[in-house]
RNA sequence: GCGCCUGUAGCUCAGCUGGAUAGAGUACCUGACUACGAAUCAGGCGGUCGCACGUUCGAAUCGUGCCAGGCGCGCCA
């Protein structure tokens, strides 16, 4: 629809360079803008304003000029020119209702587009180390991310789904003491338990499914505990493997999936961290100094330089990021979107410097991230900051246990990631007009059961008969949210382009919003006018449509009834 | 002290690649079920868009400076 209305709007401008009253082809598109007001039309452009200063005529008047310029078409009712030299555009009836034949002849694929013209791209997300339970934070993480991936997909993009984590490291260690601690007997008041250790109550699990010799496998990876307490390697295999199932099957119940799982450990093994740092040393960005090696990262904008290898010879933690980031960009991944923590939002100018110091070709901008803010967790009035299970922290299970995938994946996906968010468990848990998620869903059940009715009466009452009728849809609640329905696509393509999940959210909410206006102001049914009728239950029938394909983009599910 | 994010209605937040009287939900008040799902709808109340300058025909939106909150500033990860 904006589409074709841009294409008039670009014939009837060529025409006025034509004819001198523009001195050239304008540089700029004409930007048409969905109005706010029922009174300025349907859709706005302001390109009078923009351009009246090389016209050298008042923006009102070349407004004018631009009109009579249109070409003859049927998508627009009437023109109007108001305020400063905005001109609306009232579209006609026929092009309001045009959404409707799309939407049912795209079906589930309304929505979708080829933007992305099958280009690969790579989403890193969640990425949590196999220490414990997942947190809230990881929960947005996967939330926000999953949508990405959803969105990039509907918009044309081959996406690659992925999870790194570190099976090796310090932290691991720790938490392969703290197993052999509690295999022991120990907890975490004696005064031997390991400093740094980790002090919840699934490290017990853990310990007796190890002395228990359990089997255990996660996506990526099994194996059977040796139930050998004092095997600290077996332990720490067994506990990584063992937290790995945990996270996947929080993941599964939120219905998130990975394509792969990346272990930090095998950027070492495969020489991939040693690769990475002779390429900086050889392109001249390192010094030592201290005793350690340094990266110039001062040269790339960094505000001092980094330490890569420590004195007494390990790696600082960024270096097998550098490492990583080079492997992604090895695989063929010219677009890479990291999904993380804000916390984490400093190591970006540093994996940036180092892969530019690496002199791969790599573009300065790259990789591009989304950081999410931190999530807090408020219950009866009062923040939450305790699991049972894993002490310290509010972890994803809780949410899931306490409101619902539904309702956590909604309310992690709904507010931009620049904002911190406040999880208000007791409204998430509401079934009432105070819930969103439900808000939604029971526009999507509501068509369902009317549907259904209409069905049940047999012969032609299907939606697919009312498109033959749809020119007797004149109800302002009809035309609105028909027209509503059909800017569904350019939200999907800016929501994918902006890396912006919420706006879908944001957007279903106004189309249930719309449903429910019309539904109680209008009998969808009614045998006695069968063609209006028809042509609502085939309005119905779209909003359901896109009501279900947009909580796709989200992992939220349509019920049928509720 | 430096960097990033945020500051919009009592509360939770949209709007932020500049556009017309600043929106939604919630809370509060008034109405609507002998109607296909009232988990709904209609109406009302409610705002110096943190503050101040600046750019512009036009600023919640862009720039600068303050103020407030969050996060990060390790040879930790």
């Amino acid at each position: 629809m904006k589409d074709a209305l841009t294409e008039l709007l670009l014939t009837a401008l060529a025409k006025l360079v034509d004819d001198g009253t523009l001195p050239e082809k304008p540089a700029v598109t004409p930007q048409l803008d969905h109005t706010k007001d029922p009174s300025h039309g349907d859709l706005a452009t302001n390109i009078a304003m923009v351009l009246a200063k090389q016209a050298k005529r008042p923006p009102r008047e070349l407004a004018a000029l631009l009109v009579a310029a249109l070409p003859p078409n049927s998508l627009i009712d009437r023109t109007d020119i108001a305020g400063p030299g905005f001109i609306n555009f009232f579209l006609s009836q026929a092009s309001n209702t045009q959404a409707i034949r799309d939407v049912l002849a795209a079906g589930d694929q309304f929505g979708e587009s080829n933007i992305g013209q099958g280009r690969k791209v790579q989403v890193e997300f969640v990425s949590a180390n196999p220490t414990g339970p997942l947190h809230v934070g990881h929960g947005r993480g996967a939330a926000i991310g999953d949508s990405l991936c959803r969105l990039l997909t509907a918009t044309g993009w081959s996406v690659h789904r992925e999870f790194y984590y570190n099976d090796a490291g310090q932290q691991i260690q720790n938490l392969a003491l703290s197993v052999q601690a509690r295999a022991l007997g120990k907890t975490p008041e004696d005064p031997d338990w390991p400093s740094d250790g980790y002090r919840g109550d699934y490290i017990i699990d853990l310990a007796n499914a190890f002395m228990a010799q359990e089997s255990v496998s996660a996506a990526d990876r099994e194996i059977t505990a040796s139930g050998n307490a004092d095997a600290l390697d077996d332990i720490r295999e067994f506990a990584v493997a063992w937290l790995r199932r945990e996270q996947d099957a929080d993941l599964k119940a939120f219905a998130v999936i990975f394509d792969e799982y990346f272990l930090e450990s095998s950027l070492y093994s495969e020489g991939a961290v040693e690769q990475a740092v002779s390429a900086l040393e050889r392109n001249g960005h390192t010094y030592e100094d201290g005793g350690a090696l340094w990266l110039r990262s001062t040269a790339f904008g960094d505000d001092k330089d980094r330490v890569m290898r420590k004195r007494e010879g390990g790696y600082t933690y960024f270096v097998p990021d550098v490492a990583y980031h080079l492997n992604k960009w090895q695989r063929g991944f010219e677009r890479v979107i990291n999904e993380q923590g804000a916390d984490h939002h400093s190591t970006i100018t540093r994996v940036r410097a180092g892969l530019q110091g690496l002199d791969a070709g790599i573009p300065s901008g790259w990789p591009e991230y989304v950081l999410h803010q931190m999530v807090t967790v408020m219950r009866d009035g009062a923040e939450v900051k305790l699991s049972k299970r894993a002490g310290s922290y509010v972890t994803l299970r809780d949410l899931i246990d306490w409101v619902g995938r539904d309702a956590t994946r909604f309310f992690l996906s709904a507010r931009a990631a620049t904002s911190q968010l406040t999880f208000d468990v007791d409204l998430a848990l509401s079934q009432s007009n105070e819930n969103p998620v439900y808000y939604i869903q029971y526009a999507h059940a509501r068509v369902c059961s009317v549907k259904q009715k209409a069905l049940g009466l047999g012969g032609d009452w299907t939606p697919e008969a009312g498109l033959a009728h749809l020119d007797s849809l004149q109800e302002s609640e009809a035309l609105t949210l028909a027209l509503t329905l059909g800017r569904f696509p350019e939200v999907v393509a800016g929501a994918a382009q902006r890396l912006e999940p919420h706006d879908i959210a944001n957007y279903l909410r106004d189309v249930a919003s719309e449903l429910h206006s019309f539904y109680n102001a209008h009998k969808v049914i009614d045998e006695a006018a069968r063609e209006v009728s028809l042509a609502r239950l085939a309005l119905l029938e779209a909003t359901r449509q896109v009501i279900a394909n947009g909580l796709a983009l989200l992992g939220v599910s349509a019920p049928e009834s509720m």
